[in-house]
DNA sequence: ATGGACAATGTTTTT
DNA sequence: CATTGTCCAT
């Protein structure tokens, strides 16, 4: 059989290219997976290179999944020894392997974004600082991008006072992470990329073993990723990388797509090869796509084709407000289903910021839809997930401060603030850290202890160290399944959690869920399933199995394609988001956004924006995205709502909102329905008495009126309830 | 030490 | 508006 059959002549170079470094730029839909997975196959199986000598790295294990299955199934269960994972968790295998030649051992845990956070704040507080001046999130911002950028605390670039004081708290992060024995995201590739430049003997080790390196996505790689790549790759120089720059996404994440740029250089004998023909998508839907990524500067034009057919327009849909946004989503999605047109499963729904999923959600429930909702975080910044990862990560390695933390007293055991800062002394003073000490405890003998930690306090303690040592004694013999299952009832999480209200029931689920996921790794370790735990990514969260329509940021869509999409929020502030309205670096890169989305798309696409929308609770107007008027009006079928109706009564509100196809309508559709409240104006209210309009506006087929009654102060009436009277 | 009530405060995107 | 933190009463 030949594997290369079925690929097109661009893909056939790439995929036999013979050795050395090779740049594969591939637009969206051009098979670039495949190309990928092809190669592995063909290194394999025709060139006869060892699995083993073998590294391809991807961002996310739903990609990395998705590669292996492929190649397995393309040359069978010839990839044993294949070295094939995100860059997070292979550089995590490679630090454990290496921890001998690093400042922490090799049980170190992860730090999750939470954890990083309250480090952050313990690092100020410890210097004294006001955590208003320097906001945790803000200087946790610039240490990521300091850490992506491969500067130790130490070479912290310094530019003015402020830094200073950021070095300074870098140093004393550094610190609490390394007492904790811990490393956050950011330490996996900056930790990799230090030893491979530093240790040469290491570096030439991973360099003679990884024969060819291959990595997708390279547009998002940033400084630390490519100078490890960089490494890996020093001695063999067969490095295999695919990307485009048009879906570059992560720069706020210190990705770099100048890296494109940057390989060329580096590496000056390297092919380029162009993968220009699309898959995907019909023509209508690429025509969008070009004319809204063409209008960024400084990029290679690609000349993206398809053989697929024209394909319906593009609907360009604006809408009253989000919650009619929403219901529009709904509408469509039931009505296209209803009419046999599509499954629920061919739908997406895409959005710019995960705030906007709530509208949506509520629109699926109340039409009585099933949905599901990509996002890891919702799942895992759940409290009682974290309590349970916290006690694991602890008996897994009680240096853990952060997590030592968080369930030394929960459920509450008469440990508070005051018990917790003896404890910390105590260790302090023994040059050790906490949890250590904790674990010690109830060794000693009464002649060993000491005045200080005694009585009530001491009791508490060496009650939870009991729990730890019992726990700690129990791992190793035990799959993490049936650690979690003892702590959940040496805890007794579960009368603690579940408190009979629905919320506590959903909490006890939740944990539930949290138990189907450790018991796939019975046969694995407790090492292996908390670190998968910390490295999900919200892809991972997808599931296939259910055929519902999917609710996901575009960020998470990347490297997804669905039959039917809709993009919501297509708004100045929203879609180009207002924080990126002063960077043009960050509004190109929302344009490219924007594109990611789009080439999403398979056979239909609907571009929503609305009216108004709400932020913080008040609905204002707000504009239609900058981006739509790129858009040649030749190129989508626009739709605008027709007046919002009048709601009589309880009705309920969610009826499909009907569609006036107005290719060039003159009459604005909103001139029809003026408020009958206006500033200025006074009323009489039958309960409240005199007093006058602030403002008035429409919302929800009704008017929402803002007055202040001389006797009550400020209130606000939905004016075909109020019985209110016009003064003259 | 604990838990409830209130106020302030803040929203991109995520491995 | 919804979450998070702080204060105060038990």
């Amino acid at each position: 059989m030949d594997i290369v059959a079925q690929l097109n002549d661009q893909q056939q170079q790439a995929v036999m290219s013979g050795l050395g470094p090779m740049l594969v730029l591939a637009g969206p839909g051009s098979g670039k997976t495949r190309v990928l997975t092809q190669r592995i196959a063909f290194l394999i199986s025709a060139m006869g290179v060892k699995p083993y000598h073998i590294l391809a790295v991807t961002f996310t294990n739903k990609a990395a999944r998705e590669m292996e299955e492929r190649v397995i199934d393309l040359i069978g269960d010839y990839t044993r020894g294949l070295t094939l994972g995100t860059f997070h968790a292979t550089c995590a295998r490679i630090l454990r392997r290496e921890a001998e030649h690093l400042p922490f051992e090799s049980n170190y845990v992860i730090f999750d974004a939470d954890d990083q956070l309250s480090l952050v704040k313990r690092a100020v507080q410890d210097l004294n600082l006001d955590d208003k001046r320097y906001r945790p999130a803000s200087v946790h911002n610039a240490i990521s991008n300091a850490k992506n950028e491969l500067f130790l605390p130490e070479n912290y670039p310094i530019n003015n006072y402020r830094d200073e004081v950021v070095q300074r708290i870098y140093v004393r992060y550094h610190e609490l992470l390394l007492a904790s024995n811990a490393l956050d995201f950011d330490d996996l590739l900056l930790w990799t990329a230090h030893l491979l430049q530093s240790n040469p003997a290491v570096r030439d080790k991973y360099a003679r073993r990884y024969e060819h390196v291959l990595v997708d996505e390279f547009q998002d790689t940033n400084l630390a990723q490519y100078t490890l790549l960089k490494h890996l790759a020093s001695f063999h120089k067969n490095i295999f990388v695919v990307g485009d720059t048009d879906q570059s996404i992560y720069r706020w994440r210190g990705a770099d797509y100048r890296n494109v740029l940057r390989f060329e250089k580096d590496y000056q004998d390297s092919r380029v090869i162009l993968l220009e023909q699309n898959y995907r998508s019909t023509q209508a839907i690429l025509d969008v796509a070009m004319a809204v990524i063409d209008r960024n500067p400084y990029r290679t034009p690609k000349n993206l084709f398809t053989e697929r057919e024209q394909g319906e327009k593009v609907v360009l849909h604006e809408a009253y407000d989000d919650r009619s946004e929403a219901s529009l989503v709904v509408d469509t999605i039931a009505g296209m289903v209803a009419r046999d047109q599509a499954n629920p499963g061919d739908f997406a729904v895409m959005y710019r910021t995960n705030a906007q999923s709530r509208l949506l959600e509520e629109a699926f429930l109340h039409a009585g839809l099933p949905y599901k909702l990509v996002g890891a975080q919702r799942f895992y910044g759940r409290r009682e997930i974290k309590d349970i990862i916290a006690f694991l990560r602890l008996v897994h390695n009680p240096s853990d401060e952060v997590s030592l933390t968080r369930v030394i007293n929960v459920p509450t055991r008469g440990i508070g603030t005051k018990t917790y800062r003896l404890l910390r002394t105590q260790a302090q003073q023994r040059g050790v850290s906490p949890g250590e000490y904790l674990c010690n405890l109830s060794l000693q003998t009464d002649s060993e202890s000491n005045d200080e930690l005694a009585g009530r306090a001491r009791k508490v303690l060496e009650n939870f160290s009991k729990l730890l040592t019992h726990w700690k004694g129990k791992k190793s013999q035990l799959s993490p399944l049936a650690l979690m299952d003892q702590i959940l009832e040496d805890t007794g999480y579960h009368s603690y959690i579940d408190d009979g209200t629905d919320e506590g029931n959903d909490r006890w689920e939740n944990v539930m869920e949290l138990r189907r996921l450790a018991s796939e790794f019975q046969d694995s370790t407790l090492e292996a399933f908390l670190e998968r735990v910390a490295l999900v990514s919200d892809q991972d969260t997808l599931d296939s199995s259910s055929n519902a329509p999917t609710l996901l940021t575009l960020h998470a869509a990347k490297g997804l394609e669905f039959r039917v999409v809709f993009i919501t929020g297509l708004n100045d502030g929203t879609l180009t988001h207002s924080r990126s309205f002063d960077d043009p670096e960050a509004m190109m890169e929302e344009r490219r956004l924007l594109y990611v989305g789009i080439t999403r798309a398979k056979d239909r696409l609907y571009l929503l924006y609305s009216q108004n929308r709400s932020a913080y609770g008040y609905s204002e107007p707000v504009e239609a995205s900058r981006f739509v008027w790129d858009i040649p009006e030749e190129l989508v079928t626009s739709v605008h709502p027709i007046q919002p109706r009048r709601r009589v009564g309880k009705q309920v509100p969610s009826r499909p909102e009907r569609w006036s196809f107005s290719e060039s309508t003159d009459s604005d559709p909103r001139a029809t329905t003026h408020p009958s409240y206006h500033a200025g104006m006074r009323v009489i209210h039958p309960t409240w008495g005199d007093g006058m309009i602030l403002n008035s506006r429409l919302q929800d087929n009704d008017e929402i009126v803002d007055i202040f009654f001389e006797n009550v102060g400020l209130k606000r009436v939905v004016a075909s309830i109020a019985q209110l009277e016009i003064k003259s």
